[in-house]
This record gives structure tokens, C-alpha cells and sequence, in this order.
DNA sequence: GACGTGACTTTTGTATTCAATATGGGTTCA
DNA sequence: TGAACCCATATTGAATACAAAAGTCACGTC
């Protein structure tokens, strides 16, 4: 039956797969079958398959050849060393979205590609100031997490980019099974760090996000430990 | 035509891909499509687009939905980025390790699957001498990947072990895109490492190890600048 | 002559079908 | 009684067939 034709993916099964993980619905170390999720999602195995390979890359499943897949398992301890590597890596992105700012400004070539990012990456300061104020905190993950992905976008690196928004899925799955999001004292901090950037100050860039991730990462410990 | 049944997956279409990448065969930025790739491997498409999704989690590949895919491109400011990554990844690979073996010597659960991964760890460092010794400096960039994800592997972190392994495919791709291995030199550094570890000694292996890695980011940039 | 519009071709996305392998239970033999 | 072996079944791996979307090029019109 060829099934009427929904949307051409209807949202990226993967998508909706790492989704479920991430809340949970699909329980860490449970065995998954093709079928099974086929079914719950409402297509065939191929697209499950290709969903599969690509989360196993990414670490969120494990597949053995001929013998199945389950879902990954995050060790407790695994938490801390996740934040150090997005330190570094964010790091990284910070200093080159300023090097990358501090072209733009000198340079006559205006780049209509860093531009419309940098105007969405303001749109999305602004969003995150009016539900803090307003005390929407349930808005300030994604918004938080469209930040920092925004912060990489502005470096213009795709390999960073990439491995950022790994680490990002890793660290909200960590948000997901236990304790909630930083919240509003967090967001307050990225205004110095754009500033940084816009300035093209590389070094303090860097050093600026390093701390904002380093205190959400003693935050997150320390909720944690309870 | 059922294709006479070779061996299950014939050494995984994705590792073959990802080696054509990496070794130039595949050039960065061209556009492949799904059937040339799967005449190429001799398979049909299906195994191809699965190997492609893995592969774009990776970032070795970019596709759009209905656009096709290509072969990324590394741009050659983000080099530095790669070891800055590495070295953040590493070091806490290498503290976990040393914090693990420290357990290992005093509590009294003996764990055979680390005692092999020691055992084949202290292997791949004889080797690494004997090939120093005798000159087969060729043996070198194998073994020495070998240590790295031994160490990874001694740390007992899946998350961690399969960052790793990402950031040393990307790291390969940059030698093989133009200057050989560090060689001989290096190698005697992952003696103080392993022996930090064992003794279990968490910030002095962490320590060294990003020392190491710091010395393979100047000694790559420094001939890249050739 | 340039631009918009249309069909056509190429390529990707998905479903169905068949083959190969691992896993678990039952049986048999020591 | 216990352990090893074999077979049935469930599940994955792969190939083929078909549907949908995007890019391309020619044609006609302004």
C-alpha cells in the first residue's frame, strides 16, 4: 500500500528518534528493532536504517552487525568531561566568530551569509532578554542552545559546527534525565559575549564563553550531587 | 541479479568511503551521487545511503534532502581548531584513565575486559619502539592512532572513545591532505603518558598528554606553512 | 534579445521482497 | 542431571521497484 504520501520525510525520522532518546521515551540500554520503530513512526524499515546509522555515529545508539541495536548508555560520569570538551570546542568557535567579525569589519566584502547570521543570532539575544523578563524560563533551552549554535554559525567553521551541535544533543539529553535549564542568571552572560565577538576581540571571546560554560557546568554538578 | 552472495557487508561501504575521502580519491567539494558510489563499491544504493547519513554525522559528507550529497570540505584555518579539540578530548580521556587504573590497583574487582585493553595497549608501545628502532617510520601513523584509542579505551567512556575517534578521522584527513607523519620523535612521548596513567597519577597524564598533542599542532602548522 | 514558463531528465526518498545471520529453546547424549 | 548440539524463529542486511522532488533545457512570449 503505497501510503498516500505524506510530507517527503515528515521530519526527519532521525530527528524524532533522537528526540525520543532524549526525552526518554526511549529508555537508555533498551534493545530497539527496525520493525519496532518503523511501526511507531509510521514507515518503513529503510528510513529507520538510515536513522540508525546516522544517531549510531553520533553515539546515541549502538549497532551490532546482524545482532541489532540498542540505545547508548551516558555513564554518570561522563557528564563533566562532556562540558570540558564543549568548553574547548566553544572556545574555539568564540575566538574564530570574532577573528571572522573583526574581517568583516576591515574587509570591503560584505558577506550577505554572515550578516543574516548575525542579525537571527540578535533576534535571538532579544527573544531570550523578553521571556526572561517575562519569566517564560520553559522558552530559554531552546533559545539557549539557538545561541550557541548561532555563536558557530558566525565562526564559519562546519567542522566545529558539526561537533558543537553533537555535543549539544549529548549535554541536553544529560538536561533531560534529571535536573532543568540554568535559567535566566544564565542568559544575562551572553550579552558580553557577543559584545566580544562584534568587537572582534578574539582572546576575550574566548575566555568569556569558557567561563559561562564553565559555571554551567558547576551548576549542573552541583544539581547533580542531589 | 542476486550478486553471487560475497561476504555480509564486504568490509562496510562506509569505512571504504571514508578511506577514498581521506585519502583524496573522493575530492573535497565534489558532488557524488548515491548510484555512482554504489557502482563504484559494486553494491546497490541502499547500503551507499546509509554509509552517507554515518558519514554526514561525521561531517565528511554535506546533503540536502532531494539536493544530493558531497564531500565536505576541511578549510584550512581549522586545522589548529581540530588540535585544540583534540587535546581538550584527550586530556580528559587520559585523566579518566588514570583515575580508572587507580581503581583497578585498589579495589579488588579485577575487570578482565581492561586488563586486555591494558595488555594490547603495552603491545602497540613495543611495537611503536620496535618500528622507531628499525626506521619503519611508514608504521608509525597506525600505532600511534592505536595508542591514542587505547588510551580512550583504558578510560572506559563510549561518549569520549567515539569523539576520539571522529576528531582522528578528521586529524588523518589533514596529514593525508599534504604533510607525512611527525614520526620518530613523537613516538617516545607515550611513555611518561602510559606510565602516568598506570601509576595512576590523573593530572600529571592529563598533563602530558596535551603537552604531546600541543607539540603535534606546532609541528603540523609549522610545515603546513611550507 | 531576455525573461518567464513548461515539460523532461536526473537523482533522491521510500516501500516491498528476499537472503543471511544471530539468538533462544528444545532435544539428545554422556 | 547437566551440558552440548541442532533447529526454528526473529531480526538484520541487501537488492529491486516505484514515487516524488529538484535541476535543466528548450520553447514561446513580451
Amino acid at each position: 500500500m503505497p501510503q498516500a504520501a505524506e510530507t517527503p520525510g515528515e521530519r526527519s525520522i532521525s530527528v524524532r528518534i533522537r528526540q525520543d532518546i532524549i526525552r526518554g521515551e526511549l529508555a537508555a540500554g533498551a534493545k530497539i528493532t527496525e520493525a519496532a520503530l518503523a511501526a511507531r513512526y509510521g514507515s518503513s524499515r529503510v528510513p529507520v536504517r538510515e536513522a540508525l546509522r546516522a544517531l549510531a555515529a553520533e553515539g546515541f545508539v549502538e549497532s551490532r552487525p546482524y545482532a541489532g541495536s540498542r540505545v547508548a548508555r551516558l555513564e554518570p560520569g561522563e557528564a563533566g568531561d562532556l562540558f570540558d570538551v564543549r568548553e574547548a570546542v566553544e572556545g574555539a568557535t568564540a575566538r574564530r566568530a570574532a577573528e571572522r567579525a573583526a574581517r568583516q569589519a576591515s574587509a570591503g566584502a560584505p558577506d550577505p551569509a554572515w550578516w543574516t547570521a548575525r542579525r537571527r543570532l540578535g533576534e535571538v539575544l532579544a527573544s531570550g532578554d523578553a521571556a526572561a523578563a517575562e519569566g517564560r524560563l520553559d522558552a530559554l533551552p531552546e533559545l539557549n542552545l539557538a545561541f550557541h549554535s548561532g555563536i558557530a554559525e558566525l565562526a564559519g567553521s562546519a567542522s566545529l559546527q558539526a561537533l558543537l551541535a553533537q555535543l549539544a544533543g549529548k549535554i541536553e539529553w544529560l538536561y533531560a534525565s534529571d535536573v532543568g535549564f540554568r535559567g535566566r542568571d544564565s542568559w544575562s552572560e551572553h550579552h558580553p559575549i557577543l559584545a566580544a565577538v562584534d568587537a572582534g576581540s578574539a582572546a576575550e571571546a574566548e575566555a568569556l564563553i569558557r567561563a559561562h560554560i564553565r559555571r554551567s557546568k558547576q551548576s549542573f554538578l552541583r544539581r547533580f550531587a542531589d
